[in-house]
RNA sequence: UGACCCAUGGUGUAAUGGUAACACAGAUGGUUUUGGUCCAUCCGUUCUAGGUUCGAGUCCUGGUGGGUCAGCCA
């Protein structure tokens, strides 16, 4: 029953990515004794799945070749940066189960070295400050097909832009007066080279140098460096940086110095994932108008919503695994992600039942005081789980879609005269339905098998069908949360014409306040994780409380009946 | 109509000049006290046209299609 594949063959011969064959040929030539990879988040927003690949990926290389990885925040721009989200990404690393090497890291930590290479840039002819506006800069940047005009600014002596360049860190001047800029060439068909800014004036606060700083470094003037000063041997970063790397390569090659370690960028596709949306600007406008509760919504894909929803750190690893590390722009099917939590919750999972949506069951011919204990297991995919005691009475609950009045032989369920068996329990036969003046089904009349008892065929008969039950008396009262895509749409930000929130599927959240769960549950605590039998995994939820149980679903199990009739 | 990057089943990822492999999805069947798990079988002439080679998914050239770049964002 349980699957060794997964543990044995999978393993074995595993072919490398193509980030993990440049690492190998590095340490096989000697080009680096010891790999140091990082994960540069900029903390102005909360992580999602994609920032988990990456995570995954600069960690897990470390991991595998022995190495280390520095977690380093991208903190250049203060107007953008909030200390909230700095906890909130180093509580989702955690989560995932990372150490990052030594302390956390921050670029504000290297603005002062930052100047003085800036200091040095200048002093070589390599950089000018420059009077123009940000309009006129734009205008004279040219386009892909035309090259750019030079500022009239460009030629300024050393002495002069290193004044300026002093004064503007003074704070002699206003927000877009002046900024500093690389000289290279203006004619260059890629646009990064064109003279790109290296500092701009913001008289803003920043959530770690407070008001130390007035200008500002840019990001393609402080990454390399700062991988650079932290001896950072692979950058691995996403896609659309790839047209950078000649501007990262070309600060490096202005202060790099003999001996030391110097950086590669080396880019991967992203992760795209199917029927929702990852930009940190879309999530946050789901956010802002209320479409979810707040970042960590179960539907959202963000990691703190992914916890929330029962994800364990396991499976996004899996995800990742079995997503790969290519080039090639992409977009998986959420189907993946799904069964990678499943897989890993269908081994480690405490089995459990609970009716979702209860109709009534009266045992007729059982009688009215007794209740009796009956022996379940609690995860077939692993003994050491052991077994537990269910209680069972004269007064049931299953669920409403197991019972039909009438069905065909493909109906494998309860139906009028029909017999199935009651999980760990009896054979029961149903011998008459009770309706309210509205024709609803509100009871069902049913004798049960004493013979039966755990379940077992007593003569050798047959019954196609098992439910699960849950004893009247004993049991707990549970809201449960189910989940559903939260877009309608395979790809709800890719149509030119039509915004996103067009997509947004109304029914992606459903409250079944009503439900009844066997005993085991009147213990919980928020995290805990369950299968509830034939209906899914599910997750206690955070503001679950003893007199209010609020349990999450993951995930439904697979449904072959349900899909062949849909 | 510039530069850079990409193109292998429905979706992803392999094959490192030598029999197109693995996973997910889908289909069919088997086992089963979860219509779960597990097991088996089926599902691609590698975007296109040339070229190099004994041999090309892989190398070269052209084409086609897609992505990125014109923030004082990262």
């Amino acid at each position: 029953m349980t699957d060794k594949k997964t543990s044995e063959t999978s393993e074995e011969k595993k072919s490398l990515n193509f980030i993990e064959q440049i690492v190998e040929e590095d340490l096989k030539n000697g080009k680096h004794k010891e790999i140091i990879t990082r994960f540069p988040p900029e903390p102005n927003g909360y992580l999602h799945i994609g920032h988990a690949k990456s995570i995954i990926l600069n960690f897990g290389l470390a991991e595998k070749y022995n190495g280390k990885t520095n977690l380093r925040f991208d903190d250049t721009n203060p107007v953008k940066e909030d200390v909230e989200y700095v906890d909130s990404i180093l509580e989702d690393v955690q989560w995932l189960g990372y150490k990052w090497h030594g302390k956390v890291h921050y670029a504000s930590d290297y603005f002062e070295q930052l100047y003085e290479w800036a200091v040095k840039l200048i002093k070589n002819g390599f950089a000018y400050v420059d009077d123009q506006s940000g309009e006129e800069i734009s205008a004279t940047r040219g386009t892909p097909t035309k090259p750019g005009i030079e500022s009239p600014f460009r030629n300024r002596s050393a002495e002069e832009n290193l004044d300026l360049f002093e004064r503007m860190r003074k704070g002699e001047f206003k927000d877009g007066e002046k900024v500093l800029r690389a000289k290279i060439d203006m004619s260059s068909p890629n646009m990064h080279m064109r003279d790109p800014v290296m500092y701009r004036i913001k008289h803003a606060e920043h959530h770690r140098t407070g008001n130390k700083w007035c200008i500002y470094p840019m990001y393609d003037f402080t990454h390399g460096q700062s991988d650079y000063i932290e001896g950072i041997t692979h950058s691995v970063c996403t896609l659309e940086f790839e047209n950078h790397r000649p501007l990262y390569d070309w600060f490096l090659d202005h202060i790099y110095e003999e001996g030391r370690t110097r950086p590669r960028q080396i880019e991967f596709a992203r992760l795209n994932l199917s029927y929702t949306v990852m930009s940190k600007r879309k999530l946050a406008e789901l956010v802002e108008k209320k479409y979810v509760s707040g970042w960590d919504d179960p539907r959202m894909p963000t990691i703190s919503g992914l916890r929330r929803r029962g994800y364990t750190p396991e499976a996004l690893k899996i995800f990742a695994d079995k997503v790969g590390v290519a080039k090639r722009e992409n977009i998986i099917d959420v189907g993946l992600l799904e069964y990678s939590i499943k897989e890993h919750l269908n081994r480690i999972t405490q089995r459990v039942m609970t009716v979702l949506d209860p109709l009534k069951v009266t045992i007729t011919n059982y009688p009215e005081d007794k209740e009796e204990f009956l022996s379940a297991i609690n995860n077939p995919e692993d003994e050491s789980m052991g077994s537990r005691e269910v209680p069972f009475s004269r007064t049931l609950y299953i669920e409403k879609e197991d019972f039909k009045e009438e069905a065909g032989r493909k109906f494998f369920r309860l139906k009028l005269g029909g017999e199935v068996r009651l999980r760990y329990a009896y054979f029961i036969k149903c011998n008459e339905v009770i309706k309210d003046e509205n024709g609803n089904i509100t009871e069902l009349l049913c004798t049960y098998d004493p013979l039966s008892k755990g379940g077992k065929s007593p003569d050798g008969r047959k019954v196609k069908g098992t439910l699960h039950w849950v004893s009247a008396k004993h049991a707990v009262d549970v809201e449960v949360r189910l989940y559903d895509r939260l877009f309608s749409d395979e790809s709800p930000d890719g149509h030119k014409d039509k915004d996103f929130t067009e997509f947004i599927n109304p029914d992606s959240l459903t409250i079944l306040k009503n439900c009844k769960a066997e005993p085991f549950l009147k213990n919980v605590k928020s995290g805990d994780r369950f299968q509830f039998e034939r209906k899914g995994y599910f997750c206690v939820d955070k503001e679950s409380s003893k007199k209010n149980i609020i349990i999450n679903r993951t995930v439904s199990l697979r449904d072959s009946w349900k899909k062949k009739n849909a």
